[in-house]
DNA sequence: AATGAATGAGGATTCATTCAT
DNA sequence: TATGAATGAATCCTCATTCAT
């Protein structure tokens, strides 16, 4: 037991060695222009060895979102987890979460968002497909839920608060690739990235609060 | 010269008939698994045609960036050029905007945010990826004036406007490539962005004017 | 008309030069050790070039086969065409066919043979797999059409006269082989093949003959 | 020694154990497509201790032919050990030798077939290609031999008994190929080759009666 | 003796690009 | 201008074999 155990750990370890070459080389050259070799030298394995931890290079990419969707999905369960009843300090507790996550590994997010609008997404095995969606889909249904929970007591519709999810998502989605694409286009050094999600996130949250207020006095607005 | 004109506007239709064609091939196979036989079989011409009016595949993927931004400048600088006084008009115009480029050509405007952090972009010619950059930042720069002349009357400096007008894009861009994304993790069949982008910036702006609200009676908030 | 007719007959000829230098080195070297750059030197031509005219390894392979099945066919169908009456002359036309097909490319037809019992069968194409299996089917019904013809008057019954078919091929291939492995293995260099399969045909023949006088007489025998 | 003995029956049974292992997978796959994992696997033995036992893949996979070639020759002497007078029932304790080795193990009996006009002997060690060799030529000689004892006193030379012994080797192995690939290619299902195979013999049987008849009448024929 | 993770050379295949027609 | 056959460098991936444990 001692023995497998420690040889699964070992063997895990492999993979994390591997992810993290790639994830290197993969944000240097991007997709295509990485190679296989170039990913061997970098986690200092021969090509072959890859092979054992990760069906093809197609996977290997898909491999890198799986962990930062993970995290993601841990730390907003543990938002929810927390039942915080104020909206006000739930929301910031999201905003908190998504920030972290940022924070945890923001070459490996950026990745994600390539891979979601990707023709990558279409040659891969049905079980590393399907771990993804499921992922993304429970971490759109918890920030659903955080929104639910805000707006219950406001009179918002269940089929409302996904879409507060959603846009929240995309808000985060776009900020964290817009900032990644003034290093390169617009040619800006420093990214003040974390005050720019904050802010973001602010006008957001503020956005939303009127939105609901008004709901309440006019019973108009955002539900058309 | 007739003759001159002639032929120029015969190229400019095959190099239309090129674009439509690769527009087409890239949104459906992206761009690493598109082939430059795909795009020829697609546009009916040859492989060796496609090389007489694009230097290579890199730059025929950025050319379909540079129409969509040429478009999306002269709209907003048709907003500005308009001089509405309304800071809430000139939002609306703004939001007008966008939607249009949005349904001038989603597809290529997916394209686009996708080239923005993709390895494409490290091999185009110094020549289009200046006028990539170019039309990039006049764009931003437009967002920011139409924001700045909403607020110069409301206490807000112009780094702050430049601010939303950064915040106001990702949001718009983060949209259009969630959307996108549904399309293939999320499994949902009928996607209603338009109404998605509706309640994004109206929840945006919404946030915005309670910001500056807040501003003024405060003196505090989004500055710092 | 002319133009496209040449064309075609061009890109025929290409496929020959492709068929001629893979035999060569799929003989000398065997399926496995023959690379497709080797072949490609052969044929003068670069390794992209056979990928134009064949999909892969496994079919180039198995193309070889196809030219020798398709004379087989038509050396056997040509027998049938000429309504020999007498069983004798007939069997002897048949033998002669083989002993041409033989001579017509001898390294294809071990090839073939090889193929038979082959994994390689098994990534084929299903166009060019059935078009194997149908021209196999089609010879064998051939030879079988000539033993039916010559037994009908002789009280034979059509399975009976399809089992020879077979019996028939089979001595023809396993003299063929035996043949072939006697140069590898047994180490003989001048090889007596026809003379081994006239003295097997005819050795063959009489035992027919026999066979067929006792059943008349007897009832009994190979039937049952 | 016990000890000594013990290792050695150990070891026996676990080339044993690899060797029927490697026939399954042999036969399932075919040589090039069975990789050493497979058969390890089949085995449920590591990869490695494959190694221990047999230098490399061609010399598992020749050794394969070598148990059956072992079981022929011994098969065939003790035919020839019988002293049998007459010919007739001599030729059919050859026929029914060769069945029994068909029956013995068909699958290695098929491989070894397909080896002999195969690369892999092109990769043998000397030492094991020579035991083929030997194996093959005596097994030969064996038939030779009983052909030679059934016309010795019936004026045919050595010369011609050795041809017949080459046509009833090749007469067998056709047979058991071609009735192999009927089931690839010709799509057969219920495969009678015990049946086939005894109708092939009968028929060269009565065959050969009839030409040694033939020939001491007339003193042509065959010997040209 | 047995393991099986690691190797890395080797080969099939692809595809952007060219160029003779 | 247009073609599309040919190119061949580049790269993914396999798998027989090894060797430290």
């Amino acid at each position: 037991m001692g023995i497998q155990e420690r040889k699964e750990r070992e063997g895990e370890r492999r993979r994390q060695q591997i992810i993290v070459a790639a994830r290197r080389v993969f944000s240097i050259k991007g997709f295509n222009k990485a190679t296989m070799e170039d990913i061997a030298g970098e986690a200092e394995l021969s090509p072959g060895t890859i092979y054992l931890y990760f069906k093809n290079k197609d996977e290997l990419y898909a491999s890198l979102s799986l962990r930062i969707l993970q995290y993601l999905l841990i730390r907003l369960q543990h938002v929810n987890s927390e039942k915080i009843k104020s909206p006000e300090k739930r929301y910031a507790a999201l905003t908190r979460a998504m920030i972290d996550v940022y924070e945890f590994d923001s070459l490996m997010l950026i990745n994600m968002f390539n891979l979601q609008t990707n023709e990558t997404l279409k040659t891969l095995t049905p079980e590393l497909l399907s771990e993804i969606k499921m992922l993304s889909c429970k971490s759109i249904e918890e920030i659903s839920l955080i929104f639910d929970q805000k707006t219950s007591d406001e009179v918002l519709s269940g089929c409302k608060s996904s879409m507060l999810a959603e846009i929240f998502w995309s808000v985060f989605s776009g900020v964290v690739l817009f900032q990644e694409s003034k290093k390169s286009v617009l040619g800006e050094d420093k990214v003040f990235l974390q005050k720019t999600l904050a802010t973001a996130f602010e006008i957001f949250e503020l956005g939303i609060k009127d939105s609901l207020s008004r709901q309440q006095s006019e019973k108009g607005g955002l539900q058309s």
